[in-house]
DNA sequence: CTTGAATGAGACATCAATGTCTCATGTGGG
DNA sequence: CCCACATGAGACATTGATGTCTCATTCAAG
């Protein structure tokens, strides 16, 4: 009765569909079963008896997504220390999960339905409030909305994930790029 | 014989249809040819003759989108007087055209064929060199790329297009939130 | 009125992706 | 060795979108 329902070799097997699943979708969104099959080593059969249709994978990709960014959150501290430097260590928790993000985000079929997994609401929730506590803090301007941050965050971790997946920017600069655009802007600086 | 081939009527529906198009697609990318149809008031049959398919429109599209682009950088006069007034007049200049690019700027479909439009990379180099001038005339700070300043500002376009139209910002702060973001991030300015 | 063109509605075949099924294979544990 | 199970390969039907066709209707110009 040692095999009772699932092997404990389909767990690990899971996660890696789902990842390699995550990176193909992410370079080529209209992927097919049978290519996201190919691309995580598996048969179109046995991927499958995973995921029960291509919209169960999806779920799932939101599902692996919403866990990611909340392990980030988590472990970014976003309460702790000044907000700019929650903001640093937010990005670079969330950077191993941009381009999976960048899917997610332009899957727009996931927010036109009834059902929208809560879990995006709770993630803007966290990451509104931590724009919302620099605002309060006096670190960050008040004329920018925590909302409108939140959003181009979002935006500029997909390009910023698409561009590396490019070659248009190097893979290193990711968190720098992102961080310095978002809390400094293009601008230079008067002040030394 | 005043109607020879295609009467009067045609090309300005084509370009009704074309918006409306647009419109749905920035919305739902997954549109059926038959929604786009309805979308636009005319029959499927209609439509195909417009367009000879689905790939057809998309292209026709993208060659929009191309030339609303190119017209709204013309309209900003990029390289008259200071680089920050000129990103200020681009993304006035574009506001229109955003829904349109966020639309084609997630068919990745677009970009993986060995026939991509060259127009992207006209449009790319036009951003770039505003950049890049902004950064010779001690405007903008250096350590971050005019190539992905360039990147950055098509993700904000995407992000305040989506934003505005699942109503989390408002349309009109569209061009304050993704300027005064760009070029001055969301730090509080020591200056002034 | 007459005529030609554009259109809408619908029928139809096609095609690609999907979902489901069976069967042979291999593999690891008992 | 034997067996249970996961897998790969492939056949098959289904579904939804697509592309093409015909035909009746409308509408405007002559």
């Amino acid at each position: 009765m040692s095999h009772v329902g699932y092997g404990c070799l389909m767990a690990l097997d899971r996660d890696h569909v789902l990842r390699s699943a995550a990176a193909l979708l992410t370079r080529k969104s209209t992927a097919t079963m049978d290519e996201v099959a190919r691309a995580a080593g598996i048969s179109r059969a046995t991927l499958h008896r995973h995921f029960a249709g291509r919209d169960a994978l999806v779920r799932a990709l939101e599902a692996l997504g919403i866990a990611e960014c909340e392990a980030a959150l988590d472990a970014a501290r976003l309460d702790e220390g000044s907000a700019r430097d929650a903001v640093t260590r937010l990005v670079h928790e969330i950077e191993p999960a941009a381009g999976l993000l960048a899917f997610l985000y332009t899957e727009n079929q996931l927010f036109e339905g009834e059902e929208q997994n809560e879990g995006w609401a709770r993630l803007d929730e966290r990451i509104t409030a931590l724009f919302r506590r620099g605002q309060e803090s006096g670190e960050f301007r008040i004329d920018l909305t925590p909302v409108w941050l939140t959003e181009a965050l979002y935006g500029l971790f997909a390009s910023g994930a698409w561009a590396v997946l490019e070659g248009r920017v190097a893979g290193k600069d990711f968190q720098f790029n992102i961080v310095e655009l978002l809390l400094g802007g293009a601008l230079r600086r008067e002040e030394s």
